[in-house]
DNA sequence: TTTCAACACGAAAACGATTTCGTGCCAGTA
DNA sequence: TACTGGCACGAAATCGTTTTCGTGTTGAAA
């Protein structure tokens, strides 16, 4: 086992000083041509490297970005996360991600643990538990202390920092109104509690395609669900007795269980119902029929939310203390879950 | 902006040494009961924690492994990484995940990065451009330099290091031979390109199977495939002029192609043809028909390979070069697009 | 011959923590 | 009185860099 060099080592082995070996590695003009050349050569040939570690401390950044989210087990994110590291790395940053399994708790504790000098800044989607808490302590800490943040997808307007979102009330209403545009008369609305900000704001362009329609809002037929777990049996159960032409789900699992629903109460999809989902993902693509959905351009989102934090991070600070909301533009991707428009 | 709290802003506030703070606050007999007590008083109130990156320096060990796979946007990895985020977790260790895109270039200098004080250990599944190419000393130096690495899925031989593999051969054996118990004579299989171990592999075992029931192995009835993007054509073609009655694919995006295509095309599965793919994937359970399929555990892969990981960093080095290769084994989850056992 | 700049390099501080080794003081003992 | 031994604390080294500020040598100008 041969240990990493380290500038001491080289100094030894070269008989001059650890001042003289960072000097010539860093081509100064201060060290004479010939002993740079063989500081230089000596340190290639042994494939110096200077230690990161060691960089960081002195530097007092360390050139990662930590990346907190609620899990990983789901495309939207691994989506933001592949756009995330594409603009790090270009930009010569490290990733450092944690999970936080939706528990505030550990949103808390990964958050402090990265917040000691291993990361420079936080790009975060926040737990289910942290915004029905409403405690944000945690991040205030970290701005307070000078650390950039950006939110993305599940945002909060108490927390003041650049944010990445998408218009989630324009990409329902776009929705709902394809759905009308197509036809639909009693279009149900299948979505998640209210204290996921993304629930509330879907609900509002589902609400708001149906005003401006001058379809009625039944409240019968919107249905919010609490846990994933409990999706499909609540699904069931609403779709029993209701007559719809339309259903609008907040994701994809949602949309796919009324659809396995009614074909199996012999409804056909889209003929009888059109349904859309929101966030494309591979079970979109692939579902038969292929499912019409609300694209979220999560790798877009993450880009960006890269981009801003690496900005503030090289902007000297203090000046001019701005935050940005950026809001990524959603399409509709249209296939074989709702009718054609006629 | 307050910044971060330190051991020297701490001793002057108390007009005590900096070394009599770190031995208060890790509670050193050294110091005198009162002093003590003062400064971790002080200490909890103003919230101090150390910094990590001068705590690395000193100990010379990051506390985080990294982790280094060709692509996070694939449910597989995504179930590995958050299996390593467990343990690791619950071990005190950090995790930084870093993408190969599956270019070798890309492999080599996340791995130079990281290997740079930046992580304890590696944990990682080679890109497939690493694999076709055969050049692993990216792998050896981080070795020789005493970094412990763990390989899982994608491996090769010619390394020595911890492992964790799945039986790919006896998945890929199991699969067809229940193909075969349910009556099954013309078994297509869909596969990668051999050097990608995995599609080695998993052909063996399909021909493994074949042999044990005595039924021949017909290289017209099989197909390797390149590039992900040429997958749905390619599988076409093959299928257009088959008569086969079982196809077992090497993932889920070649078995849904498949059955794709023969539904298109009247046949019905699994009446006509059964399907069995590999990884268990959201796709193959929300699939219609919902995929039967070789599960690879990759949570309990990852919390395997973490576990083997951190054994090695907190084990005195030098003893006791043991490397081990740990098998998990497949499951076959059967659903619906397989006949069942009569 | 003296003086001074330029040159080439080294010493030391700094980043933030831990740890070893002193050291000053006081009480107790011979 | 002189010595010993705790006690409570501080100085300094260390981890691997970078950077500021010397400092000794040389050659040229005065």
């Amino acid at each position: 086992m041969r240990p990493k060099l380290t500038l001491k080592q080289i100094a030894k082995e070269l008989d001059v000083s650890i001042s003289t070996v960072s000097k010539a590695l860093r081509d100064s003009s201060e060290i004479g041509e010939e002993t740079r050349e063989k500081i230089k050569a000596f340190a290639k040939f042994y494939n110096y490297k200077p230690n990161n570690i060691a960089l960081s401390l002195k530097n007092r950044k360390t050139k990662t970005i930590g990346i907190i989210i609620p899990e990983i087990v789901h495309h939207f994110f691994t989506t933001v996360i592949s756009g995330v590291e594409k603009v790090a790395n270009e930009m010569g940053y490290n990733v450092i991600i944690c999970l936080s399994d939706n528990s505030f708790d550990k949103e808390v504790i990964n958050m402090e643990m990265l917040a000691n000098g291993s990361t420079d800044g936080f790009i975060m989607s926040l737990a289910k538990e942290t915004m029905q808490k409403g405690d944000y302590h945690h991040l205030i800490e970290a701005i307070s202390q000078g650390m950039p943040l950006v939110l993305f997808d599940r945002v909060v307007d108490q927390i003041l920092c650049d944010k990445v979102i998408i218009d989630d009330v324009l990409g329902a209403q776009k929705a709902v109104q394809h759905l009308v545009d197509i036809g639909c008369k009693r279009i149900a609305l299948i979505s998640t509690v209210d204290y996921v900000s993304v629930g509330k704001l879907r609900t509002q362009g589902y609400t708001l395609a149906l005003e401006e329609n001058d379809l009625e809002v039944d409240e019968d037929l919107i249905l919010k669900i609490e846990e994933m777990e409990e999706s499909e049996d609540k699904i069931e159960r609403f779709l029993r007795d209701k007559e719809v032409d339309g259903i609008f789900a907040v994701n994809e699992h949602f949309a796919i269980s009324a659809i396995k629903y009614l074909q199996e109460h012999g409804k056909r999809v889209p003929e009888d119902v059109s349904v859309i989902g929101f966030t494309d993902g591979e079970l979109s693509k692939r579902f038969i029929p292929s499912l019409t959905t609300v694209s979220q351009h999560g790798t877009r989102m993450g880009e960006e939310a890269a981009r801003i934090l690496i900005e503030k991070l090289e902007k000297t600070p203090g000046e001019d203390e701005q935050y940005r909301t950026v809001i990524v533009e959603t399409g509709l991707v249209k296939r074989n879950s709702t009718k054609s428009l006629k």
